[in-house]
DNA sequence: GACTAAACTGACAGATCGGTACAGTTTTGC
DNA sequence: GCAAAACTGTACCGATCTGTCAGTTTAGTC
């Protein structure tokens, strides 16, 4: 089973699903825009959610490698990388094809808290908290735990508001935020 | 043309729309559920649509009058107002059969922004930013609109997070955020 | 009790849903 | 050059999708 086709499949499928949402999307539309059989999909997959999970893993790797690299080219010292984070999420909402947060529609369409797909969606969520906690810790926070938790409501509100209101300067306003957060939870 | 019936169906279809999302919901389960035949359905809105829209409608209506209601309940001066916005949302994060945000949800369903939809539940959002303002400006903030803008994305994240992670405690972690905001940028 | 209008039932379109079966073609590794 | 693996297109399954239609029951009013 070479990997060529089976990754094609799970990157072409990215896109239409972040552009047209889950339910809004059947296997005949991505036989259509991928130009692979379905026979070959479902060789791969056993059903479309085992698809719609594949898909999710990718865009968690994707996204977060992209995140934590772009922090980190943006700024050196962990106080200023929390920030950066907004600068990165500003870059992100201005980019083309911009639908808001996979994650957050995937558990929007799959409400369930024990549905995989929502399972998912919500560790991807867990893991970013993680690394703004990490940064939280390194840059001296008294709460780093309570500090990340309260940057990371920021974040999924501005990428909430982008997506809905088309406000692209969300992320400007969560960066002013953050940096009030900053200034009274950090040591000077 | 008795508004009764109308009515009983806007509100039946709200819980179950709200429950198992739109794409998810036919129509004929919406005619197992609320015991209205489809032909009557079809008398009052010409259109799945239609009726999506009427639910969105009385959503708003019913959220955001209990939402200032339970504001103005809960404080009297306009700064403590502000901060009594985080104390409704985690009312209502506790209350039964919470999940989520219905326009969050209804705008990652229907995500082209000229899509009716996407429209009423981005305006929904618009008229609780408006809110949020106008106590800012009667709490003195210096900068209103935009201490507004900061709150809401704290309370858009909140939602978001106890609705994903089922992290009931995001609206504790949103106020005291909030508080500190509004330490740096109300006049003391 | 007759008349009217509303709300009902149930069957039925035509399309699409996720998923399968089958027969034939291309690609791959050796 | 040959066999196995991976692919393709097409036709199909039963269920479900939004929406329609003819015919019947119900309810209120004179």
């Amino acid at each position: 089973m070479r990997p060529n086709k089976r990754d094609e499949l799970i990157r072409k499928s990215l896109e239409i699903f972040y552009r047209d949402g889950f339910h809004a999307t059947g296997m005949d539309k991505l036989v259509k825009e991928t130009g692979i059989s379905k026979t070959s999909m479902y060789k791969h997959f056993r059903t479309k959610e085992d698809l719609i999970l594949a898909v999710l893993r990718l865009r968690d790797e994707n996204f977060r490698n992209w995140f934590y690299r772009r922090v980190e080219e943006l700024a050196e010292a962990p106080p200023a990388r929390l920030l950066a984070m907004f600068d990165a999420l500003d870059e992100w909402f201005r980019s083309d094809g911009f639908r808001g947060c996979m994650f957050i529609k995937a558990s929007a369409e799959y409400q369930d808290r024990g549905d995989p797909i929502h399972v998912q969606s919500a560790e991807h969520k867990r893991l970013l908290l993680d690394y703004a906690t990490r940064l939280a810790t390194e840059a001296g926070a008294t709460e780093p735990a309570s500090l990340a938790r309260q940057l990371m409501l920021l974040k999924e509100g501005a990428i909430v508001i982008a997506a809905m209101t088309g406000n692209l300067d969300a992320a400007e306003d969560a960066k002013r935020a953050a940096a009030t957060l900053l200034l009274a939870q950090l040591p000077a």
